[in-house]
DNA sequence: TTGTACGCGTTATCAC
DNA sequence: GTGATAACGCGTACAA
C-alpha cells in the first residue's frame, strides 16, 4: 500500500478542468454544480479511485464527529451492553467513538483526556467513577456521564429511587414478614445509592420489619459467594419460620443467594422471595428466573449520546449558551416478573 | 469553548523567539536542541498553556495511531471480554481504536470499513463474521482476526481443535457409556468448528459410543432452552441408565443443560457429566460451577494487536515487504475442572 | 455557477 | 543547533 500517493481534490480537479473548489462543492453542496457537471466529477472519481481523507477535512474545519468513552470495563454486563447501545447510535448520529477503559487511576485518566482532546473529540461520555465532576465540568468540550457522579455534569441515569421503590413495595405485597436489602458499600453521591434510601424510606413509612446488610461483596463470584453465604447464614436463624423478601443491588448477587437456597433445598423455598435489579442476562440464565428491576440500558444509551449531541451543536453555534446548568435525564426502571417472586 | 483560538507553534515560535521548526524539534527529538533552550520552550509551554493537536501531526506524517475494530456484538461475554482485553493493549503499544459494530450486513460493514479508512486507520482487527476474508486481504492495510474463517488474512485463533479432543478425552477417561456432542450449525471454514471435529475424530479413533446432536439454538436463552430441553428428553430416553459424558459448544449451553436437570432433579445426577467451553462468567455463576474448556481470551487478544502492529511497522518501512503470506498465530485453550465432572 | 488565494497546525527538507 | 519554506488535503471567504 501507501505505494501510489493518495488521489486528492487536486488530481480530480486536474482531469476534470474544475478547480479543486468546485471538487469540494461538490461533496458539500453538490446542488450548487450543474447536474452534467456533477457526472463529470462523479464519473471521475470513480476513474481515478478516489478515496476521501477526514484527517484533512477535520484540519480545515475543525469537525471531528469524535466522541470519546472512558468506562471502566467490560466484564460487568451493565458496562458492554451499554457500550454497545452507544456505538450503535453511529447509525443515527454519525459520531464515531475513541474508548478508552478507565483504570481506577486518576492521573492515567486524566491522560486518556488529554489524548482524547489532542485528537479534537467534539464531546464525551464518562461512566467510569475515577474523576470527580467538578474536574470534568472545567474541560471544554460537553460531557455526559451515566450512572455516576454527577453534581456538576450532564447525566443520564437510571431512576434508581424508583426502582428501589418499587421492588420494596413489591415484596411488601406479596407479605413478607421481613424485608431485606443486600448491597455492597455505595457512596451517596452514585446513583444507585437511591435504591439503598427507597428501600429504607419504603420499609420506614410502612413501618415495616427490615434490615439493611452491607458488605464488601467484591467484583469476582467466589468473593460474593463467600459474604453472602455468611449473609445467609444469619438469615436462616434470624427470621426462621418467617416470610422473607430479599431485594438485592444487583442480579449476579440474587443469583449467588438463589444458588446457595437450591444447593441446598433442591428447590427455592416458599419463604423466600427475591428480587434482582439490572435484568441482566444471568437473571434470564439462573436455574430458576429471577425478578429483577431492570435497566433499560438502550434508552441510557442513546438519551446519553442524544444529550450529548444537542450540547455539541450548541457548540458550533456563532455564540455558543453559556456554561448551561448540567441537564439530569432520569430514565425509569422496568420490572420482570419472573419465578423467584411467584408463589 | 473554542472562544480563543488554540496556541500553536506558531504562538510558542514568536514567544520565544525561536522557529516553529525548533518547537517542533522539542517534541520530536529534545536532544537536538541544548538544554536550556528545552527550559525556555518548556515554560513557554505552561505558560501559554498549549494543548498538542494530533490532527494536524496525522495530516503532516501520516501516522495516526488508529486501529479500526469491527466486532459483531457485545452481548457475548466472549466479544466484550476480548474488546476489553484489546482496548487495554493501548498501555502497551499507544494505538488507539474505533470501535464499529457489525451488524450481519455486508454492504454496512463496507461502508464502517470506507469510514475507517477515511481516518486513516492503520490497521484493523476484524470479529466481525460478515465479509469473506479474501475480500478483507484487499484492503490496503494489514489485518488481523479472530475466531472466525481467515483463510487470506493474519489470524489469531483458539486452538479449537485441541480443546473439542482434550474435552472428548477427559469425558473419556471418566468412563463414560456415551459421548453427546451439543453444537449449532457452524460453518467448516470458523475455526470453532474444530471441537465438532475433534469430538468426532477422538470417538471413532477411540471406537466410542457417541453422538454429535446439531440443532440451530439461536442466540436467547429462551430459544436455547426449548431446543435442549428437547434434546435433553431425547437423552434421558435414548440413553437411560446410562453414563452420559456431554461435551457442548459453549458455556451458555452448558449452563441450560444443567438448569434442566438441577430443575428436574433436584442436583446433578451421577450419570451426567458436563463440558462447556469458553470459560465465560456463567461457568462459574452456574447453580453448580461448570467444567468448562477456556479460551485465553486475553492472550488472543494481545496476539492480534501484537500481530498487527508487527504489519503495522513493516508498512512504514521505506519497501514494505510485498503481500506476505498471512500469519495464523494459535492459542491453546485451558481446562477448567469443576464440579460438573467429579463424582 | 465557478475560480483564486489563503488558512488549518504540524512535519520534512534543505540550508546555514 | 537552528531557521525558512514547502508540503499534507480540504474548506471557505471573496471575487468574478
Amino acid at each position: 500500500m501507501a505505494q501510489k500517493k493518495n488521489v486528492t481534490f487536486d488530481d480530480i480537479a486536474k482531469y476534470t478542468n474544475f478547480s479543486k473548489t468546485t471538487i469540494s462543492r461538490y461533496f458539500n453542496n453538490p446542488d450548487s454544480l450543474t447536474l452534467e457537471n456533477q457526472q463529470i466529477i462523479s464519473e471521475a472519481l470513480v476513474k481515478l479511485n478516489y478515496k476521501e481523507n477526514k484527517v484533512a477535512r477535520i484540519l480545515a474545519n475543525g469537525k471531528t464527529e469524535f466522541v470519546g468513552i472512558i468506562i471502566p470495563d467490560l466484564y460487568h454486563h451493565f458496562y458492554s451492553e451499554i457500550l454497545n447501545r452507544i456505538l450503535a447510535t453511529y447509525e443515527t448520529f454519525g459520531y464515531k467513538f475513541l474508548v478508552f477503559i478507565g483504570n481506577e487511576n486518576e492521573e492515567t485518566e486524566r491522560q486518556y483526556i488529554r489524548e482524547l482532546l489532542a485528537y479534537k473529540i467534539e464531546g464525551m461520555i464518562i461512566l467510569s467513577h475515577t474523576m470527580p465532576s467538578l474536574e470534568l465540568a472545567k474541560l471544554p468540550i460537553p460531557i455526559v456521564t451515566i450512572e455516576r457522579e454527577d453534581e456538576y455534569v450532564s447525566s443520564v441515569n437510571t431512576d434508581n429511587y424508583m426502582g428501589g421503590y418499587q421492588a420494596t413495595s413489591l415484596l411488601s405485597r406479596h407479605r413478607c414478614d421481613v424485608l431485606i436489602h443486600i448491597n455492597t458499600p455505595t457512596p451517596k453521591e452514585v446513583p444507585a445509592y437511591g435504591r439503598i434510601r427507597a428501600f429504607s424510606d419504603f420499609c420506614t413509612e410502612h413501618d415495616l420489619k427490615h434490615e439493611i446488610l452491607i458488605r464488601e461483596l467484591g467484583i469476582s463470584y467466589e468473593s460474593a459467594e463467600a459474604q453472602i453465604s455468611s449473609l445467609f447464614e444469619h438469615l436462616e436463624t434470624a427470621y426462621a419460620g418467617l416470610k422473607k423478601g430479599i431485594f438485592l443491588s444487583s442480579d449476579t448477587h440474587a443469583n449467588v443467594l438463589l444458588n446457595l437456597l437450591v444447593r441446598k433445598y433442591g428447590r427455592l423455598p416458599e419463604d423466600y422471595l427475591i428480587i434482582g435489579f439490572d435484568n441482566s442476562p444471568i437473571s434470564r440464565e439462573a436455574v430458576l428466573p429471577i425478578s429483577t428491576m431492570g435497566q433499560q440500558v438502550d434508552k441510557l444509551a442513546f438519551e446519553a449520546v442524544s444529550l450529548l449531541v444537542e450540547q455539541m451543536n450548541e457548540q458550533k453555534k456563532r455564540r455558543p449558551a453559556a456554561l448551561e446548568n448540567p441537564v439530569h435525564k432520569v430514565i425509569p426502571p422496568v420490572f420482570f416478573r419472573r419465578e423467584t417472586t411467584e408463589k
